[in-house]
DNA sequence: CTGAAAGCGCTTACAG
DNA sequence: CTGAAAGCGCTTACAG
């Protein structure tokens, strides 16, 4: 017998009510789930019956053994490797948060954060100390920007739905997401800059290379292509935004460049600010635009040519599909991609083609 | 026999383990709780074996079925009445749950955010359905502004553990919570209005009256009765902002105030646009300081006089007294004010005592 | 229309 | 050191 650690008084069950009520367990529940097409049929007596003993007894049920019973939990888990609510002000997850709580929303189920697993300033592991607590969830969603692919396999393998909120990917698993379109959206600005007279376009990504980059670098690689430009190595970088200095400036220019597609608004200011030290100022030396927009630094993103990632629409998405899989309703890979809003800005004017 | 909506491949269970290890289950799971304190004492070679199976079959203990067994889940619910993630950006919950995040993080809890009660644009209710959904959690934190003391008196009926961010009051039940110390924060703008030579200082609120209010004004009353001051009805009003007028304010100011406690940033840019009709000005010609800090706004708020509330901190600490009743630590009611802090702002100047 | 019983997947006293 | 069994609190086929 487990000792049933109850510090406060034991609570009301369902066979107390039955007791209490002189019918059995079955009739108790069949009454408090109307709607469970189980063959039990109680009379507008009894169930009435029934219903004051409830009352009066203040019993509610276990959701907990209602789930074991029913092999359904009515939760969704959130899972980050990184603290959800982390700094201050600004909060990357935010707007992804917000879409899924909309979603779930009145969709009943309930949303799991998982804070268990933290170890210490570590990043958050799913299979912390073998079990996996994301077990208690239906389903659940992966965030952040470092997703373990072995976790993900693992998860996979155990056959437990799962979401993440763009684009992942694995050689031995079919993954699910709902991901931002970073090629269309890379795509169109060489587009519109070849419109404005553009010819020599660069790209410049972090060091560090995702799926997000990827999707950026192939939007971008694929639109030069199309145009019949040229995006060889001395078109398509891989640097930190630290890394970026004179030297390199000096050969981008050297090379002709008129527009830099930017990865992230630091790499954007870093080589607005190497321009300055030369005298130079943007879009009047040089067009650009940043591959995305940041969630801090509202104020100073809104003169940059960009896209809008949607961010809350991934999240309702992700749950949509997430919900999709537990119904039953798709088998295959879920995979969703949402077009990112282009943002003129003021950054990338019109030149006179090179020739 | 449940039908156990099993879209996927059935789970591998304890017993699994055990039939193919050729051992009982109780040992499995002594196996997998090393500290749990059972008699049951393995031989290394078993131990191996088992965990040699568990690795082949990819066996998770499930959660829920723990749960049950040892009563407790190692879950504790946030619940508010509105969405956790209102508004796109500024939210007045984030640094609340931030605080939670942080305290809760190591603890060995995951956090539930209830979301599956909302019907439709209402508040949420906590026993939607007669059921009580946050009994899937040990015991749970409650935010907002819009706490239904019935329902909290129920949940307390119960015997389920909570704790309210913010004071609440109950004239049944005794309720936990972990608060802002917003009397002591007004008593001490008041006591500095009065050093800085104001003697005639109103109070101006909403109509609606909180528990929050009536702490500000207790700490407004009390302050001024300790200087003998006056802080009779012409001295205390209960008015929204919109409400305040060219004829309230005459009369305030024939009564020959010289310092506002403005209840909310709202009264104060009210009554602040009141004194420009007048071609008066804050605090040339009236001092003025906000009992509180708006979430948005901030950059608005900055040039005020006025405190800031501990919303990280109440987080945290309401998680202690949480646990601290999940632990059996406390019995009686887990009350804790949190001091707020002053911010001198540039709208309460000294002046000339009246007499 | 109603009841007795099995089962969900674990944990834990209790016998051996 | 190990196993058989009861129990956590529900739900749901299956008999009556």
């Amino acid at each position: 017998m487990p000792s049933h650690t109850t510090n406060r008084k034991r609570r009301v069950t369902q066979a107390d009510v039955a007791r209490r009520a002189g019918v059995s367990t079955a009739v108790v529940s069949a009454i408090l789930n109307p709607n469970s097409a189980t063959g039990v049929r109680v009379s507008p007596e009894t169930a009435e019956r029934v219903r004051e003993v409830v009352r009066e007894l203040g019993y509610t049920p276990n959701p907990i053994a209602q789930s074991l019973a029913r092999g359904k939990r009515n939760i969704l888990g959130v899972f980050t490797y990184e603290p959800v609510f982390p700094s201050e002000r600004g909060n990357f997850f935010y707007p992804m948060l917000r879409g899924i709580e909309m979603q779930v929303s009145g969709a009943g189920y309930d949303l799991l954060l998982f804070t268990s697993v933290q170890t210490e300033g570590q990043p958050r592991k799913i299979f912390a100390g073998g079990s996996n607590r994301l077990g208690v969830a239906d389903g659940a969603i992966l965030l952040g920007q470092e997703p373990d692919p072995s976790e993900m396999e693992r998860l996979a393998d155990e056959g437990f739905p799962f979401v993440t909120v763009g684009r992942r990917h694995s050689s031995r698993v079919e993954l699910n997401w709902a991901a931002a379109g970073y090629a269309d959206a890379t795509a169109e600005i060489v587009l519109l800059g070849h419109e404005k007279g553009h010819r020599r376009i660069a790209f410049v990504g972090s060091a560090t290379i995702r799926e997000q980059q990827l999707d950026r670098e192939e939007g971008f690689r694929s639109a030069m292509q199309g145009l019949g430009l040229d995006e060889g190595p001395e078109w398509c970088w891989h640097l930190d935004p630290d890394k970026l200095d004179a030297a390199w400036l000096q050969s981008l220019l050297a090379n002709g460049v008129t527009l830099v597609l930017a990865e992230t608004l630091e790499h954007a200011e870093r080589i607005e600010k190497l321009l300055g030290s030369r005298g130079m100022s943007v879009p009047d030396d040089l067009s650009m635009a940043v591959l995305g927009t940041p969630l801090e630094d509202t104020r100073r993103i809104t003169r940059w040519t960009r896209f809008e990632v949607p961010r809350e629409e991934m999240g309702r998405e992700a749950v949509r599909l997430l919900l999709a899989q537990l119904d039953g309703r798709v088998t295959g890979a879920a995979q969703t991609t949402l077009p990112c809003s282009f943002i003129p800005g003021e950054t990338l004017r019109r030149v006179a083609p090179a020739h």
